[in-house]
DNA sequence: CGGCATATGGGGGGAAACCCCCATTTCGAG
DNA sequence: CTCGAAATGGGGGTTTCCCCCCATATGCCG
């Protein structure tokens, strides 16, 4: 049953972002903050010692991070619904939060136009995720195979990692073919690929993409 | 002379993160925000165009960063006062917000704390650091041996600066030129000689350089 | 067996990047 | 006041990227 008022726990590490956070949710007629945290161990603390029917966590806090705190939680309080806030558009931690139970996924550049509605489609039981991680699970999705397997396999297949690999270190598409002993039409094919796969518009994208993935040092 | 009230120009990327600013800061009777931007540039513009006294800029920011809008705000606008604030206590951002000419550096998990404070020290003419910037300062001052040769000079200008970071932020020649308002060829040149400059030959080593300098996040 | 993913390769074409040449203006340092 | 650095912009060129179409040879899994 949905209670008249959502209460609600605000967890981030700064201040003024929950000051904010606080007055885009207080401002909704069926939405009120009852508790804050400041990191993810006061966030369970007060999860479990309050009334809140919904937590919001930030991803990165210190001590404990929101997706600590989320696996945590969803252990010790099922039926608590958690989203997760988080600043960058990071597919990986998006899919541990949902791994860790998260309810939702929104992003902080659209927090005051995602997350109310977020917070209303959580206590009805349904997922939010921002548009752009949405794409990136329908794409892990069609690529996993779900066939239960736990761990998300790599979006790449082993021959494109080398490919941008060997892009994010500067080589032309020319020197790749040479490479790897391949036409540089085949390596073009693979680059297409990535940045279909990815959503990428150019090399630039990729490289930053690698060095995010390790794959290359900056 | 201190007005009355100082018109605080608020730049942050994230709405949210400025919602909760401007609460902390409205809530003073000497205080004021008068301006919004999401951006470097966008707070250039509006520092320009508005009576503004003290700008707020945060130090990650697209399209152009806070420390870089702070070294073109006390070009353009040498009276107006800057101070900056940061998600991380980053030594070396630190250092570039003083060079840039900032009035002050304020942690935003300390912002509610110490970021009233930091306006009227600006406002009065004091400069304003958070503490372990303070001692950071300090052990600077004592290994450098201040005979003048401080700091290793930037082997970029400014504007290629700029021009480095949108590169890597994956916009095109055509988009930065119509950011930057300027023509198309003039961003090829200062690419040009970026490019001769680091001994780079193309835009993706251009992009690892500017996340090894921090100009983006990977 | 019969799709399906992976890796391979080609033709062609528009857009962007990258590299020469040239020039003017502005502004501060010597 | 001159000189150089920085920023601006244009003409014209080659190379590379990136995209569209097409196809074939594996190997795996149900």
């Amino acid at each position: 049953m949905i209670p008249l008022k959502t209460r609600i726990l605000l967890a981030d590490d700064h201040a003024v972002v929950r000051r904010g956070l606080r007055l885009v949710l207080d401002a909704e007629p069926d939405l009120e903050v009852v508790a804050e945290a400041g990191d993810g161990s006061e966030a369970i603390q007060q999860a479990l010692a309050s009334e809140v029917d919904l937590a919001i966590l930030d991803v990165t806090m210190p001590r404990l991070t929101g997706l600590q705190a989320a696996a945590e939680l969803s252990k010790r309080r099922p039926e608590l619904k958690v989203l997760m806030l988080s600043m960058h558009d990071n597919e990986q931690y998006l899919f541990q939060a949902l791994k860790a139970g998260a309810a939702g996924y929104v992003l902080k550049s659209a927090a005051d136009r995602d997350l109310v509605e977020a917070c209303r489609s959580a206590m009805r039981g349904e997922p939010f995720v921002y548009p752009k991680g949405v794409a990136a699970l329908i794409r892990e999705y069609l690529e996993a195979g779900h066939d239960g397997s736990i761990e998300s396999r790599d979006p790449l297949t082993p021959r494109e990692l080398e490919i941008v690999k060997l892009i994010a270190e500067s080589h032309t598409t020319r020197e790749i073919a040479e490479m790897l002993v391949i036409s540089e039409k085949t390596v073009e094919r693979h680059r297409s690929n990535v940045l279909e796969k990815l959503g990428f518009r150019d090399r630039v994208a990729l490289t930053r993409y690698a060095i995010r993935r390790g794959l290359v040092e900056p």
